[in-house]
DNA sequence: TCTGACTGCCC
DNA sequence: ATTCTGC
DNA sequence: GCAGAATGGGCAGTCAGA
């Protein structure tokens, strides 16, 4: 090998010497190999919890077994095994069972890989016509789409999936779709499981009778409760299980996970899962936990099921037959599908009406519905004016304040009823009582029905004052009482999707601000519209993003007017751009930080380190001082590195001169010995952080909002990072935080 | 009755 | 929220 | 460029247990 090779082919040797140094060492592979790397930790796992009679049979009678057992019998088994509380089956006619199963379920699987022209979802169903389609399914097309990286292939899997369950099982259709989403409920019935990594950590203990720290140690190495739970069970699996885990038991489990509260609701939660767990066998444990926690990080999201449930919609029609002219009708109903659920985001109506109408007709069966969210439009990311410049040349556009906020989606209905949505489209209508008393005096009176999207912000009356997220953030959540309000905020309005029982999502922007000007009041600290500019002169603009920022907004949000501009829900189209200053290179709050511990990576960052402790340099105590974790910006390449080179700076325990709160318990400390520059978006006061305490605030320290990578100074000795006292002025020389400190030299 | 851990949801 | 990555 | 999966600070609400 000559040294004229590309510098890239050496850094991939490179990487591959330290991959294989790395391995006798039992260490973890690079976090590209994730796919991979699990695969091998699943099929370790799956041997481990093989019982010697399970081996007994080899490949060649697997298929001898489907071939002439067939699906019926299999079914049979099964269904009678599901009647019957009680299994009389002797412990080899039960493995038996079981193999049958098996056999059949790996050729279900293998049958859904076929390309959708060519598959026939009869012979993929290895469970009886109208019964309950088992979990097991679902779980196993789970690792299918696991081991697969390219969205069609993951697509046409679960496109096929959904076939089956529509020719075999249509009544099971929802529950499937709705572990497919990871949802227990539409976002906007405020439904939750109340779970979290240590609930499952605690249940998985009992399950398996040990410790939690035992648990968590797995949990380290493995980077998946998920996997964790699969690994465990095999401690049991000998224990005779209890019928086959079905689809509707397990989403009506978590449903009743969901609802439990009160006294003791731990408990039950616990228990609900404990019960699910015993019964779970092959990928079942893996999966289930990974709903609870709702990261099935597969590949597969609400995107591409979307789009497979228009897939297998269009191919599961028979009756209907799709428009003339279309080039592909399998993506025109995936097209569908998307639009009829950023429109309506509720399988619950949208699953039945595919089911009864076939997915032609679904915008009428499903469409726009006031008093139901819809998804917000959103906007992407740009780096500077040239570039909004470059993007919307020849188009007319208008530039916004972008008010940091909440964003508000608020719908008025006919009947004077109020619903008000945040971005996720969760009800937010008893948080803002006094927005809701609001409006009917802020709409003119020729208004009798509204959806109005909006940002509320926190805002000070007396001093007509925008006040930061933070304060907002402090605001009651829950049933709250107009008279207990401490916390006042102001409507932003910047556009409207519905007014007086019409539609206006597919007329351009433009159009929709003429209805919301003519529509509304504007009322000073109570309603006004957003701050609005229209220009095509870099300079200007670049002072309107100035004085965006000197009216404690956070940039501006650039909108086409009157071409591409319709309301695009859910999408974070190239329609809106948002332009914030430290978006920008060179600009922006950039700070040089220590990094003094970290965090067990997961997932994907399996083996590497997922995030890291920072620290700022107080010279005057001569202690580095926590002032933010960071997990961003990191290229892949680049964690790893900084992993590596960290990895052998461990210290057992923190220096005596770090300066940290107790709650804060990295899985590792390091000696000082890189600094990173760090960008971000704000500096705040921080319950946790104790960057710079006792200069703003006697107790409390500083943190950063959005802290990310974006270099490492290879320059700098860790005495040479920020210091406290630059950190403080920093946070002082915020808007709205040097406001506060005039306001207060005033009032002393 | 208070507190701390946990969770979900804002950004 | 921000950022990176495979397709 | 999309879609997905890593990761951030910090708040209120809930519940278990002191």
């Amino acid at each position: 090998m000559s040294s004229s090779r590309p510098s890239a082919f050496d850094a991939l040797m490179s990487k591959a010497r330290a991959a294989a140094k790395k391995k006798p060492q039992s260490e973890a592979s690079p976090a590209k190999k994730r796919k991979t790397q699990e695969l091998v930790s699943v099929k370790e796992v799956e041997n481990a919890s093989l019982d010697d009679a399970h081996q007994v049979f080899d490949k060649k009678s697997k298929q001898e077994n489907v071939v002439k057992c067939g699906d019926n019998v299999g079914t049979e088994v099964l269904a009678n095994g599901c009647k019957e509380g009680k299994v009389n089956l002797s412990l080899d006619e039960k493995l038996a069972v079981k193999k049958a199963e098996a056999v059949s379920l790996d050729e279900s699987i293998a049958q859904l890989k076929n390309k959708p022209a060519n598959f026939d979802p009869k012979k993929a169903a290895f469970w009886g016509e109208g019964k309950k389609v088992p979990f097991s399914f679902v779980t196993r097309v789970f690792d299918a789409v696991d081991k697969e990286s390219g969205r069609i292939v993951i697509t046409e899997i679960v496109c096929n999936m959904l076939r089956t369950v529509i020719q075999t099982s249509p009544d099971d259709l929802l529950p499937v779709v709705y572990l497919l989403a990871n949802r227990i409920a539409p976002a906007h019935e405020g439904l939750e499981l109340g779970i979290g990594d240590a609930s499952i950590i605690k249940a998985l203990a009992e399950a398996c009778g040990c410790n939690e720290a035992q648990i968590r140690k797995q949990y380290k190495d493995l980077g998946d409760l998920g996997l964790v739970a699969k690994a465990s069970r095999s401690s049991q699996s000998l224990m005779r299980k209890p019928e086959a885990l079905t689809v509707t038991k397990v989403f009506n489990t978590f449903q009743l996970i969901a609802k439990e509260s009160g006294k003791d609701s731990q408990e039950k939660k616990k228990n609900h899962i404990k019960a699910l767990l015993v019964a779970a066998t092959d990928f079942e444990p893996l999966y289930m936990i990974r709903l609870l926690q709702t990261k099935l990080r597969i590949g597969l999201a609400e995107q591409t099921l979307l789009a497979a449930l228009g897939h297998a919609a269009y191919y599961s029609e028979k009756r209907f037959k799709p428009p003339a002219n279309i080039d592909s009708p399998s993506e025109e109903a995936a097209k569908i599908v998307k639009q009829v659920y950023s429109v309506l985001p509720v399988y619950d109506k949208i699953i039945p009406a595919i089911l009864t109408g076939g997915v032609w007709d679904l915008p009428k069966a499903c469409c726009f519905t006031p008093g139901i969210p819809i998804g917000p439009m959103l906007a992407k990311p740009t780096k500077g004016v040239s570039e909004i410049l470059d993007k919307f040349q020849d188009m007319e556009f208008t530039c916004e304040y972008k008010y940091d906020g909440e964003r508000a989606q608020i719908h008025y209905l006919e009947n004077g009823s109020v619903e008000i949505y945040s971005r996720n489209a969760e009800r937010n209508t008893g948080k803002f009582p006094d927005v809701v008393s609001a409006l009917s005096r802020l709409k003119k009176s020729s208004v009798s029905s509204f959806v109005l999207d909006c940002e509320l912000v926190a805002y000070d009356r007396e001093k007509k004052k925008i006040l930061p997220f933070q304060v907002l953030s402090t605001r009651a959540r829950k049933n709250v009482m107009i008279s207990d309000i401490k916390v006042e905020v102001c409507i932003f309005a910047f556009d409207i999707l519905y007014l007086n029982g019409q539609t206006l999502l597919q007329e351009q922007l433009n159009v929709r601000k003429e209805h919301l000007y003519k529509s509304f009041e504007e009322e000073p600290c109570y309603f006004q519209f957003a701050t609005a500019m229209t220009s095509t002169d870099l300079e200007e603009i670049q002072k309107f993003l100035e004085d965006s920022v000197d009216a404690s907004c956070e940039g501006l949000i650039i909108k086409t007017l009157s071409r591409d501009a319709t309301y695009e829900p859910s999408k974070r189209s190239n329609n809106w751009l948002k332009l914030k200053k430290d978006y920008m290179e060179s600009i922006g709050d950039s700070l040089d930080l220590v990094p003094i511990a970290a965090f067990h990576g997961r997932g994907k960052r399996t083996g590497v380190y997922g995030a890291f402790l920072l620290a700022c340099y107080d010279s005057s105590s001569e202690a580095y001082q926590t002032i933010c974790k960071i997990g961003t910006g990191f290229t892949e390449q680049v964690l790893e590195e900084r992993s590596t080179s960290l990895r052998s700076k461990v210290i057992p325990k923190a220096k005596s001169y770090y300066r940290y709160a107790d709650k804060i318990s990295p899985d590792v400390w390091f000696e000082t010995t890189e600094v990173w520059e760090v960008k971000a978006a704000d500096l705040t006061i921080s319950p946790v952080y104790c960057a710079a305490i006792g200069i703003v605030d006697s107790e409390k320290g500083i943190s950063l909002r959005f802290p990310r990578l974006v270099r490492v100074r290879e320059d700098k000795a860790p005495e040479q990072a920020s210091s406290s006292e630059q950190v403080a002025e920093m946070y002082k020389a915020q808007k709205h935080t040097q406001k506060h400190y005039e306001d207060d030299d005033k009032d002393e």
